[in-house]
DNA sequence: CGTCAAATCGGAGTAATAGGCAAAAATGTC
DNA sequence: GACATTTTTGCCTATTACTCCGATTTGACG
């Protein structure tokens, strides 16, 4: 059981008894996953589904393009897309991070989201992802969630409902508007967005700017333009870094080799991947797993 | 006492008499070195130490990469740097190679070159190794260089000053502006210089050529073309060949094994120094240890 | 300060190389 | 002559090198 430095922390005493490694835990709630470090992780990209991330103890700082989101106890992150980006986390033995992970359901959005109505009058531009300063109602909320994940029953029968409560306060925050934005077409945001959808089902095809431009109902240069503004990257960036991410998963967790992964994400020649992986993450493919595998011993 | 099979060639004359053996010989001086070969000796990867190189009788033929470089009695070397290039010799019982080698010291060069200002308005990009036509004063240079070989005497007297005199010609020579180069940095010339020192020095450890680009301000590409304008040869090929000559030094005069050798200049797999030394020296490494020893017993 | 030419950079495809493993071959040893 | 050891070869995968080319920068000159 990790240790939980500060005295008072409640969420961190409740969570920390559930969690037993390194890595996300899953619990007994389907969507909801318990997130533990016990080392300082370096910069590196990573890729994480719609969901909402509260941090118990410790801190992150996520890097998307050229912004810094920084998340901690008193910040939560409301990821809305699966965006490829960088994201450093600090956590030492002594005070491991800790956090717990909710992810974002579109059916259970799209209802809530319906039954809420639109309150609409959008703030601001919707932001893909976003910290948001805590609330004493996101608190609670996150605070009774832990605690269902404890019991078995308690998960079965109020585990939907404590998830809703957790929801639910995302969308009077900060951020609600992004998530609504999501679920009610909002003119350029959601064309731009079933193109992500449609580029996260098959980023093993191949795609032209052109192509994904026409099925967004722009012409290539809004497109990009509009693409940007959300990604913080072009298209083509975009692609390819999705696809060395879903390739690093294939190297690093179902032992695929290089061929086999740079194969299955899309990429035609194998050298051509090796270089992009190594931009990417800093050392090439083989290395990559080899050093993992030695971890892991 | 080899013999000398012109008459009138004033130069061998001299020299014949200081040496009795094929190969090298030492002389009382210091950097100073005699050649002598009394047979042919097919085209095989070499590695000279910067120096002038005045062939007395027979000839001599470089090869690096696409340029052919002659050198005989009409015709004197100047090495400028350390390169490994590729050598045949033509030499007979009869008439054999005689020849007189004087070492490029750096300090002596650089005190000279400084003394001598920078005539500058380099004339040609410097070749690091050419053939320069043998000029008098040249000769006379020679020659009193190697009439002062003869005596211990003179040789600590004297010698000092003979050497001079013959650095002093080659510095007036056709190539002179190429030892200048070598002295006073020369934008791109000297950076790959340093390189090419940096190699000589470290070329057991492990190198890419991204890192040696970033060592001489260059991109990779560039790196690149500047190094094969002046080596002819590519920066991994320069190393390989310099690490397998220095292989061939331990195997065949240092009695290593095959495995120290291969250890010894930085390769890890021994498989690939075998097939490496056999592509560049035409025989496997223990193969050719055997004949070497053949020949000297 | 703008223009043109030359040098340089960075990307991408092709080719070559490194290094691992295993087996064959050669060598030295008893 | 059989065995143990070293060397060589073959094959395979992953990585790097090499080279060309378009884009960009640099630098000299007007």
């Amino acid at each position: 059981m990790p240790s939980t430095a500060q005295a008072g922390n409640a969420l961190a005493d409740v969570i920390s008894p559930l969690v037993n490694s390194d890595g996300m835990t899953t619990t007994h709630l389907s969507g909801v996953s318990l997130l533990c470090l016990s080392r300082h992780q370096l910069r590196t990209p990573l890729l994480y589904e719609p969901s909402l991330i509260i941090i118990a103890q410790g801190r992150k700082m996520g890097y998307l393009g050229d912004r810094e989101i920084h998340y901690d106890p008193g910040h939560y992150l409301v990821q809305t897309l699966p965006l490829p980006f960088e994201c450093e986390t600090y956590g030492s033995p002594a005070a491991p991070l800790l956090g717990i992970s909710v992810r974002l359901d579109p059916a259970l959005l799209s209802e809530m989201v319906t039954a809420m109505g639109d309150a609409s009058g959008h703030s601001q531009a919707p932001l893909p992802m976003a910290s948001v300063a805590m609330t004493d109602g996101m608190q609670d909320a996150v605070l009774r969630l832990a605690r269902a994940l404890h019991s078995e029953t308690e998960c079965s029968t109020m585990g939907a409902a404590r998830v809703r409560d957790v929801v639910f306060e995302a969308l009077k925050g900060e951020q609600g508007k992004a998530l609504t934005a999501l679920v009610l077409g909002h003119g350029n945001y959601s064309r731009i967005v079933q193109v992500l959808s449609r580029l996260h089902t098959h980023y093993a095809d191949e795609f032209s700017v052109e192509q994904l431009a026409v099925q967004a109902n722009m012409s290539p240069s809004t497109f990009h333009h509009h693409f940007k503004q959300i990604t913080r990257t072009s298209p083509a960036q975009y692609l390819k870094r999705l696809r060395l991410i879903k390739a690093q998963q294939l190297l690093l967790q179902d032992n695929h080799n290089v061929n086999q992964a740079a194969a299955a994400v899309g990429y035609r020649s194998i050298p051509q991947f090796s270089r992009d992986y190594k931009r990417y993450f800093g050392e090439p493919p083989l290395q990559h797993r080899r050093q993992e595998q030695a971890l892991r011993a």
